[in-house]
DNA sequence: ACAGTAACCTGTTTGC
DNA sequence: TGCAAACAGGTTACTG
């Protein structure tokens, strides 16, 4: 479910519920995730008060005195605002109860995670070797140039991968790469530093646009409030085969890539 | 080091 | 209509 666009307005939405606020209990109602809850979660976070919630690619840090919670999403997770009396549906795994509210964990597929660390959560296995924030500076068409030389492995699996740059998942990478005009099955070493400047900036470009719209709800994304995010008006090519190019009406393409549905337009993406 | 595949899980859609 | 297969926004672990 969630990329970038969907965790960060996620993040923004829970945060003026959450932050300076007192956790009073922890229920975990189904501890196996994608990796277990820890056994030791209401132990460390209860009394803790929440000092900030950060994001660090598709992960949400929340910052307490002793020690950070990590929470991943994965495909189908939410978190929801609920008040404290309204009972727990299906797939309600684990909720954070604060003084009136609720922060609720929603994942029926499971591959969403809840951690707790007491190091520095960017120095967590599962988080250290991440590539850069799409949305810095450090994120460019030329870095992308620099790190594809020599590979062969498609393009659209390549901006996916994490360890080069985060966030990027199969929604935007389709979106971004037509934009882009780059055929998402083009070797990641055969395009000119150009091309990925070109990229680059349709990356950041997309995903900003994205949050500002709320996210992509295609099935269950929802927000902190449950409404969805308005980013699927705005799609040119993901789950649109078929349909004509926005561009110049040629039809969509669907093929599998790396086992993830890519879309794109066979005229406009070379 | 790299690229390809399987695995984790449930719910919905598609196709025969 | 019914049932099985395919597919869904992610990411790690394993294989060769």
């Amino acid at each position: 479910m969630p990329e970038l666009p969907e965790v960060e307005t996620t993040r923004r939405g829970i945060t003026p519920y959450v932050k300076k606020q007192r956790v009073d209990n922890v229920v975990v109602r189904q501890a196996s995730l994608r990796w277990p809850v820890p056994r030791n979660l209401k132990r460390n976070l209860q009394d803790q008060t929440i000092k900030d919630i950060q994001r660090r690619a598709k992960y949400l840090l929340f910052v307490t005195e002793t020690g950070h919670l990590i929470i991943h999403l994965g495909m189908s997770g939410s978190l929801r605002m609920v008040d404290n009396k309204i009972a727990a549906n299906k797939h309600d795994h684990v909720d954070i109860v604060f003084n009136n509210k609720t922060l609720r964990f929603h994942d029926p597929r499971r591959f969403g995670s809840i951690l707790w660390t007491k190091q520095n959560p960017l120095q967590h296995k599962l988080l250290k070797s991440l590539g850069p924030e799409p949305l810095s500076d450090e994120f460019t068409g030329t870095y992308l140039h620099q790190i594809s030389q020599g590979k062969k492995l498609n393009v659209k699996t390549f901006i996916m991968n994490s360890h080069i740059v985060v966030g990027v998942g199969n929604i935007y990478a389709s979106e971004s790469l037509f934009l882009s005009g780059i055929h998402p099955q083009r070797a990641a070493g055969r395009i000119s530093l150009r091309r990925y400047d070109i990229l680059a900036e349709n990356i950041k470009q997309v995903l900003s646009d994205a949050i500002e719209l709320g996210g992509t709800t295609l099935r269950d994304f929802v927000r902190e409030d449950g409404k969805p995010g308005y980013f699927a008006n705005k799609l040119n090519v993901y789950k649109q085969a078929g349909m004509p190019c926005p561009a110049c009406s040629s039809p969509i393409k669907v093929r599998s890539i790396s086992q993830r549905s890519s879309f794109f337009c066979a005229q406009c993406q070379h």
